[in-house]
Parts: structure tokens; C-alpha cells; sequence
DNA sequence: TCTGGGGTCCTAGGACCC
DNA sequence: TCTGGGGTCCTAGGACCC
């Protein structure tokens, strides 16, 4: 095996368990206790202290099979926040963001950021000083791992949490290839970026082991039994980068807003109100990036556990005449949609809408058998419906989503979602702001 | 009783065309 | 007996990520 030596040093910064390290800086009295994070409707744990994660909290585990440990240990169980979450990512990414002239935010809690042109800096102590800066701007404590390609910084970022040792950061760019070898050897080849559980299985079977294994494999046999993902994952593992840096956010090519309920549904009118409520979320979103939705498909499900239930999952593709953000039309057509897949006698567990042809809205179509006059977009065309959905928007956004809304979601929603144990925004809205107390 | 939501990319196979 | 070959487009499904 030859690693090659690459121009190119990423670091990957990431918080530590983000979601509680969020609330824990408004409420210190978390520090030092297990807490975990649950996904919408208080179904799964999505986050764990490490006390939690001690404690054998697995990750992704739906919170009724945990009880007993939770009631044990005196867990402290928290619905999820994600208002305050993509706040404080904001925060945190603005911070890192200070440390390099080129940064891609990957995802809510991770960032890269190109330190190839730092020469002979010591990058560990620039590690530190990120981390330093972050804690103490933001409050989230993080850990920092480098190499010359993105899978190699995920794993030194993985090195530098698992062992205390390195004080949160792992600098891996400097290293000869028998040391990374060595490196290498120690993790699990399931451990690697891009390795699910399908793959790490079939690897196996392979006798591909470790990280190390993966980086020594022959690319054309993985190429031919999995494809040319795995194989540049093998060629990042060998210091080959396959994947840049991607700093500018491209936009969605698909737009999905879907939940499960708080509780079951077989009435065609609760499912009409959770649609309409979805489609807006999603055209709000359409909306920000300057889209326009040409094709949306709408999808119902029963809960696929209770295996003795009679089930249903449909899906309704609509094309619209003509692409639009109007939230009017837009569920206009997902209800049309929805009214012809509904069957009555199905419990209904979640429901969503999918926009799956999104153009920008540069792009103009006419309608065939329209009214030419009626616009498209609302970005290019002003008109009242369009100052319309301007004005929902930024009511929405200072006075909280769902302010202004359609009719047809309705105000009883008897269906909407369990968030018992939520703590407030404490930095999105003035009357949640914490209170300091002498 | 109770099991998340939102994305991306790649591949295989079928339809269609010349 | 013997039934092409190559390109494009679209879709569904499978894998992965956080």
C-alpha cells in the first residue's frame, strides 16, 4: 500500500454531543448528569451525554425499550429543540468560520474547513485555539480532526473523541504512512465514513476488517462488488482526495416535509389539515431558495410495526400545469393528490409531501391552458398573491411558523405531534429569553 | 401504549430511438 | 436454427449521511 502525500489538509470540527451540549448551556445543571434527546414525537433517543452513552443508551433507540434504564438512573429526557439547535449551529459555524477563508457546513453540528495553506503552523495548537473559541463564544464544547482528505479528517475527528489523550484534537497530516497504517489498523472498517451497516457486513465476509484492511483492498474488486463509492472511500483512506470541499450550499433538488402523529388517524380530514400544514413548510422552504415546484408527490403511511394491522403506504405524483412557490396552489394540488389515495379503514401513522421537481425560477414556462397572465413564481413576477405569500413569510418568521397559515390545516390538529418534555427557545423568541437571576 | 425527519448519490433495468 | 448495437432518458430501489 502507498499513501500518498496530498496537497490539500481539511479539518473537521464538530460539536460533542450537540443536541445536549445545547441545552446544556442554558441549563448547567445538566452538566455531569446522563441526558438524552429524543426525535420528533419523543419516538427515539437521537442524542446522549456521554453519561447517557455510558450508561448503554443506544443511539437511535425508540425510548419505550430504554425505560427502565432511564428510570433507574434518573436520565434526564428531553423532547427536541431543533429551533434552538439550528440557532446555536449558526452561532457555532460563524465562529469556525473564523479560522480559514474557506469553510463547508456539512451538517447541523459539523463543519470543514481548508487549512491546506498554513504551511508549517502547528495545527494542533490552531486545533485548540478553534476549540477554545468556540467553547467560549458559543458554549459547545467540540473536537477537531485533520488530515489531507475529508474520510481521513473523519477519522482522526473520531480518534480525537474517543481517546482523552489527544485533548480533543488529532492532527493526522504530517503523519508517515506507517504510522497512519498503525492508525488505521485500530478502527473497525464499519467504523469508516460512508460504511453502513450493509457494507461493514459484507466487508466481513470479505475479510476486510479494519480501516486499514479497506485502505489495502484491491479497488477494482471493491469497485465491481459495491461500486465507485466504496472505491473512493478506499483511495480517501489511502491520502487519494476524492472529495473537495464544497463551500458554496447548493440548492435542494428535493424539498420534504413529513411527521408522524401524536396518534393514529383514519379521518380523511386530519390528514387534509397535517398536508396542508406541509405542503406550506415545504413551499416556505422552496421559497427561500428561489424555486419553483414543477412536480410534488404526496404519501401516507400506516405504522408498518403492527405487522397484524392491514397496511397501506401510497403515493400520489401531481404535475402542475405550471411551476409554482404559491403555498395556495401548491396545496391545492397536494390535497388533490391526497384525495386520490385516501382510503377509509386504514390507521394512518404520517403523512408528507415531497417536492421532487424543483427549477429555479429564472426558469418560465407558460401555462398551456392557463391563464397567461397568472404568474408562476412570485420571485419574478409581483402581483397580490405573490406579496401575499412575501408578507405570510416574514409574519412566520418573526411571530413564529404557523402564525399565519391556510384554512384548510385547521386548529384542533388532534393529530399533531408528541413534544412533551421541550424546553424553550431560548434564543429565538423574547418571551423565552433566559431570565438571569441575582 | 410507545419505533424521526430530511437529504444525497449510484446503479440496474426498461422504454424508446436511430 | 440463427433476430443488432449503441445511445439517452427515466424510474425505482438501495445504499449512505447526519
Amino acid at each position: 500500500m502507498s499513501f500518498t502525500p496530498s496537497a490539500e489538509i481539511f479539518a473537521l470540527v464538530d460539536g460533542n454531543n450537540f443536541y445536549v451540549s445545547c441545552e446544556r448551556v442554558f441549563n448547567p445543571r445538566l452538566e455531569g448528569r446522563p441526558v438524552v434527546v429524543l426525535s420528533n414525537n419523543d419516538g427515539c433517543v437521537v442524542a446522549r451525554s456521554n453519561e447517557a452513552r455510558a450508561l448503554d443508551i443506544g443511539m437511535g433507540v425508540p425510548v419505550f425499550k430504554v425505560r427502565d434504564i432511564i428510570r433507574k438512573h434518573k436520565i434526564v429526557v428531553l423532547s427536541s429543540n431543533y429551533t434552538l439547535y439550528g440557532d446555536m449551529s449558526q452561532r457555532m459555524m460563524g465562529v469556525i468560520g473564523q479560522f480559514s477563508p474557506r469553510q463547508e457546513i456539512y451538517s447541523i453540528d459539523e463543519s470543514f474547513v481548508d487549512l491546506a495553506g498554513f504551511g508549517q503552523r502547528d495545527l494542533r495548537a490552531y486545533g485548540q485555539e478553534i476549540r477554545q473559541r468556540v467553547r467560549a463564544w458559543v458554549g459547545i464544547p467540540t473536537c477537531v480532526g485533520i488530515a489531507t482528505t475529508k474520510t481521513l479528517a473523519k477519522l482522526a475527528n473520531r480518534c480525537a473523541k474517543k481517546r482523552p489523550e489527544y485533548e480533543g484534537v488529532c492532527d493526522w497530516s504530517r503523519l508517515h504512512s506507517a504510522q497512519l497504517e498503525h492508525l488505521l489498523s485500530t478502527f473497525p472498517a464499519g467504523d469508516v465514513w460512508g460504511i453502513g451497516h450493509r457494507w461493514g457486513g459484507r466487508l466481513l465476509e470479505m475479510g476486510i476488517r479494519s480501516a486499514r484492511d479497506l485502505a489495502m483492498a484491491d479497488l477494482a474488486l471493491l469497485r465491481s462488488r459495491f461500486g465507485v463509492v466504496l472505491e473512493r472511500t478506499a483511495r480517501e483512506l489511502r491520502g487519494i482526495s476524492c472529495h473537495g470541499l464544497e463551500v458554496t450550499v447548493a440548492d435542494r433538488k428535493q424539498i420534504v416535509s413529513s411527521r408522524s402523529f401524536g396518534q393514529v388517524t383514519t379521518a380523511l380530514e386530519d390528514l387534509q389539515e397535517a398536508v396542508t400544514q406541509y405542503t406550506c413548510r415545504a413551499a416556505e422552504k422552496l421559497r427561500r431558495q428561489a424555486g419553483v415546484c414543477a412536480t410534488l408527490q404526496v404519501f401516507l403511511q400506516t405504522n408498518a410495526y403492527k405487522t397484524t394491522e392491514p397496511q397501506y403506504h401510497p403515493v400520489a405524483t401531481v404535475k402542475l400545469t405550471t411551476p409554482t412557490d404559491d403555498s395556495l396552489r401548491l396545496t391545492k394540488a397536494a390535497l388533490s393528490g391526497l384525495g386520490r389515495v385516501y382510503r377509509q379503514g386504514f390507521r394512518y401513522i404520517k403523512a408528507g409531501v415531497m417536492f421532487t421537481e424543483i427549477l429555479p425560477t429564472t426558469v418560465q414556462q407558460l401555462e398551456l391552458f392557463g391563464d397567461s397572465a397568472s404568474p408562476a413564481s412570485t420571485s419574478t413576477l409581483p402581483d397580490s398573491r405573490a406579496r401575499l405569500m412575501v408578507a405570510m413569510d416574514r409574519v412566520n418568521r418573526r411571530a413564529g411558523p404557523g402564525t399565519l397559515h391556510l384554512a384548510s390545516g385547521g386548529i384542533r390538529n388532534a393529530w399533531a405531534m408528541k413534544r412533551e418534555r421541550m424546553t424553550p427557545a431560548y434564543t429565538t423568541r423574547w418571551e423565552e429569553l433566559p431570565v438571569a437571576q441575582a
